[in-house]
DNA sequence: ATATGTGAATCAATTCACAGCT
DNA sequence: AGCTGTGAATTGATTCACATAT
């Protein structure tokens, strides 16, 4: 499945499950596409890389395409995440519901500041960044959030992968640079503001787009 | 310039920084591709967009380069920065330095609730939602940030639009309809742990890239 | 010698357009 | 009649490769 088609099933996800909430029961993708915002040809295309799950004439069940979407995306698993750093962010994260939804459970806190360590947050007890490498394996965590200061990620990064985890969501402003097969997405808060103030310093210049569709960021390892 | 090419200038930016604060004084585009994981070739066509600044045979002047794509991006001016609603999330926006630095500015803080209005977050005094109209153009706001509610979120757009402002960072897990030239870019953290656990579930197959490069968040309309 | 800037080539994703199914 | 699934066409970005400049 290409990268461009995988970023956006979380997107068809979200549309699918508001139709479900309701009564709808098949849907188009001309209508994934007004939803979503995606060309209902790209729409069809990302769904034949989940096998055939159309019917002609009539459209998707939504049901099952959110049942097939969220199976792809591996969300009937269990993922315990856990979070290092619990600053503002990390903090943030913890307790943030939309965090929390889905297959996803912050299963673990880690801080190496003293007053922050063994306090709860959201639940769970902070523990100290010493015993990473031994609470990513009882919690058998795959997918991390780093949201450290920027001098601190490289270091957690490499332990984080030395313990095994798959996967790293990084907050902090750096590239971390890795070997092997971890998977590293990036966001850059303070990128994303730049994107935006370089649109907004030519708002008036601006050609008349469709939308108001933007490049997506720079995800890059 | 392409909007790819624009997603990176906050990368480069951030690489330049970085050289400008030790002794660097040039850097060449295989230098800042070694730096931000971006092939040379595309650094220099990037670069290109903003002007001949580079010298042949030397590399480009690494302060003057940190200047120039900071002009592009309009860090050179004030960014007076409103941030609607001061829940977890927002509340981490508002106090982080990471979010603080360059031209940004957290001039406002926007909420219904009657226990946060009127409290002091990050020095700043949260205000009444009624008022959002108002405090947008006290402050000249231009840009800002949407972390309420999904519920919520479109309603607070329409007004933000309607008041003036050009460019809305969302945080809120669902698609922003908007007339005019407003630009949205849209941060969903659900989405982007999705995306790790469809790849944290493969882990065995993963094709041996040469990098753990990733594709970009889908940031559409 | 070395590194830029850019035509030309390549690669990948999007979109068109329609055959084929219901 | 309507909508999927997909070859073919298109678009756009990336990368190569080299003439050009210092």
């Amino acid at each position: 499945v290409p990268g461009p088609t995988v970023a956006r099933l979380p997107v068809y996800r979200r549309a699918l499950e508001s139709l479900v909430g309701s009564e709808t029961v098949t849907v188009s993708s001309a209508e994934l596409a007004r939803l979503t915002g995606v060309n209902a040809a790209t729409v069809r295309r990302d769904l034949s890389w989940l096998g055939s799950y159309g019917m002609r004439g009539t459209g998707y069940d939504a049901g099952q395409l959110l049942d097939r979407v969220e199976r792809e995306l591996a969300l009937d698993l269990d993922w315990p995440v856990v979070v290092i750093g619990v600053g503002n962010l990390g903090r943030a994260l913890a307790r943030s519901a939309t965090f929390a939804s889905r297959g996803f459970r912050v299963a673990a806190l880690i801080d190496v500041d003293p007053r922050i360590v063994g306090t709860l947050v959201g639940g769970v007890v902070v523990e100290h960044a010493d015993d990473l490498a031994a609470v990513v394996r009882r919690e058998r965590v795959l997918v991390a959030v780093v949201a450290t200061p920027a001098d601190a990620a490289q270091a957690v990064a490499e332990r984080l992968a030395a313990a095994g985890v798959q996967a790293i969501l990084n907050f902090a402003p750096v590239r971390l640079r890795l070997k092997g097969q971890v998977r590293v997405r990036n966001v850059d808060l303070a990128a994303e503001l730049e994107v935006l103030a370089f649109y907004g310093s030519r708002a008036g210049r601006l050609r008349a787009d469709r939308t108001n569709e933007e490049a997506p960021a720079f995800r890059g390892a």
